[in-house]
DNA sequence: GATGAATGAGCATTCATTCAT
DNA sequence: CATGAATGAATGCTCATTCAT
């Protein structure tokens, strides 16, 4: 790599990062490209060459971000060690909002912003194949393709919304306090698609 | 009421009937005082008069459409003509679907901003009361007052979370064919409370 | 007339007169509205209450100072004093060069900018009719509608282009020195539209 | 000429060929260097080793075109078949109005930009001796030197000025309609200083 | 000669908010 | 109470020009 392309790597990079910590510390809309070219340290048309506006930089973080979150779910989790489909899925998910509780940053950006249309994006660029992942986790012998992926979108959307106010405002109870009866409800609807 | 506070109700009313208007047809960020103040034929000012700025007449306006909804709910649905707790939840649900669906706007409109807070706040402030509906809805007898909290606000996230990308985009599939998913996933919860 | 009005009055007449000079001075493409504005002594946002943008104000001085010129022209030349309808219609065009030459920005800035299309709006939406005045001139009795619009219309379009480059540059040679030519000329195009 | 040489000469065409168009289809200010230098296949750095800025490939293709469109009215015209001096004039006129009508992105890049000062140059630059030629073609026996020019010069700028509007714009009348007029008039401009 | 990444001044435009009337 | 003229900070974005490679 010549030492040009290595300088726009790092000034992308700079970019990336100051955006991710701008958009996480003040919000997105009261964060300006201004903003972001200052402390990045490059002029502000710089920005304009690595990104075609804010949203451009908001989606390629979403994307980037939450891949990272599934990524250190599947890598760091031990839905491994056995136990049943449910098990698995408790495993990742408790993971994730492990994840999210250490930096609610994070959890405000990515959450106000996932949708399925993106993740299933985000995961689906990945040089991971998560939806077959989740389909050996789920043993997926006994469930259709549509009930797969039906479950899943059920889960991703009720864990995404749920643990919104309970780890950013410990509303109505505190996040520790409200696991039991998130994994209690994914459990009961992995069981009801299996059947 | 003399006249003159029938003119400021007629004021604020108009003011709140643009406002929701615009910000279901445009967008909030798109929608500015100038916009709202100059639809509802009042002048500039005069919005100051009756909100602190764009976000307090957005709160009420919340609040608001969702009572409406909720209400609506209770008085259209037939949950009252018997079946199981499960049923008569999914009854309600059905209804407030429906009325998304009629109106993508109001959908949007109230999704990207509801949270459990606002929500609670909305029908705390109601003259209904609530909790002591759902409570009976629930033949709460074999549930306890947290028990009851807790599911009604998984319940709500779920539904308020999976609508949004189904509704508005047919994403991953459409409100017909999520729904059978949805509302097993809906029985599944409240019948794992119960026990 | 109110106060805020009287200052209303005042504030446009201010931008007008700040864009005419800075237009005239520094050219259209080079003069901001920031520029007109802070000279004008007003905020920035202050013009776009009076007009929609740089064009806008431009064409609306293009329109005024069109109109100005004739005015001035039909009301100081001596074209009243007899002779033949060439004799009368020289007389207009030397008052009118005489006026270019005095302020060469306001030449370069109407010429640059009139067109016969803006020309015949802001001599139509003027309280003088200048059809009719140019109808008596040129003692119309023997000219067509078609012919006297079409001989206007080519005069007009020579001496403006004409006087363009030989006041401004003197260039092929200077007024003085040109006028003869383009007299003779106009003569020669309105005795050939008589017979 | 080596091959280094014709690579430059190539590039330098590119530049201006795709300057002309870009001038002629989105107009001088909404064309930028970047568009003329991506739409040409060079870098953009390349562009200023050819041409200072904007304005010099401008003027330079202001010169060429007028030449060219010179050149093809002198070569196509039937102006040698006889007749008197201002029938040779008119059938000049006539085929420098039909490649107008033609190419109206032609007229308006030339006539908004064209002055005597450019012209004059440009036809001098020229390897064709325009002077000469016009000279012969008016017999200029009975002319003064100062007698051609001036009637060249008000010649040009009235054909300039008023097929602008009229072709461009059809207004106040079609080129068609216009036409008799227009060349009544210069026949009279140049019967008129034959005297 | 050629490249194209980087610059940063510059501009048009919007809009929440104030306050004199 | 109501008005709406005025403000001016803020922002997104463009583009001519430079210069290290």
């Amino acid at each position: 790599m010549g030492k040009v392309e290595e300088n726009k790597q790092q000034k992308e990079q700079s970019l990336l990062n100051t955006a991710f910590r701008l958009f996480t510390t003040k919000g997105i809309i009261k964060t300006s490209v201004s903003d972001i070219a200052q402390q990045a340290g490059v002029a502000k048309g710089t920005f304009y060459l690595y990104f075609r506006d804010k949203y451009d930089i908001q989606n390629k973080l979403i994307a980037h971000k939450t891949e990272q979150m599934f990524r250190h779910a599947l890598d760091h989790s031990d839905y491994r060690s056995g136990g049943s489909a449910a098990d698995k899925v408790i495993a990742i998910i408790d993971d994730i909002l492990d994840q999210m509780q250490r930096d609610p940053g994070l959890l405000r950006f990515i959450n106000k912003n996932l949708s399925w249309g993106i993740f299933s994006r985000a995961v689906g660029r990945s040089s991971i194949d998560y939806l077959s992942t989740f389909r050996e986790i789920l043993e997926l012998g006994d469930m259709g393709e549509t009930e797969l992926q039906m479950t899943l979108y059920t889960i991703i959307e009720l864990v995404g919304a749920a643990c919104h106010s309970v780890i950013l405002e410990q509303d109505p109870v505190s996040l520790e306090q409200y696991k039991p009866y998130l994994y209690r409800s994914v459990r009961a609807i992995i069981e009801a698609a299996e059947q």
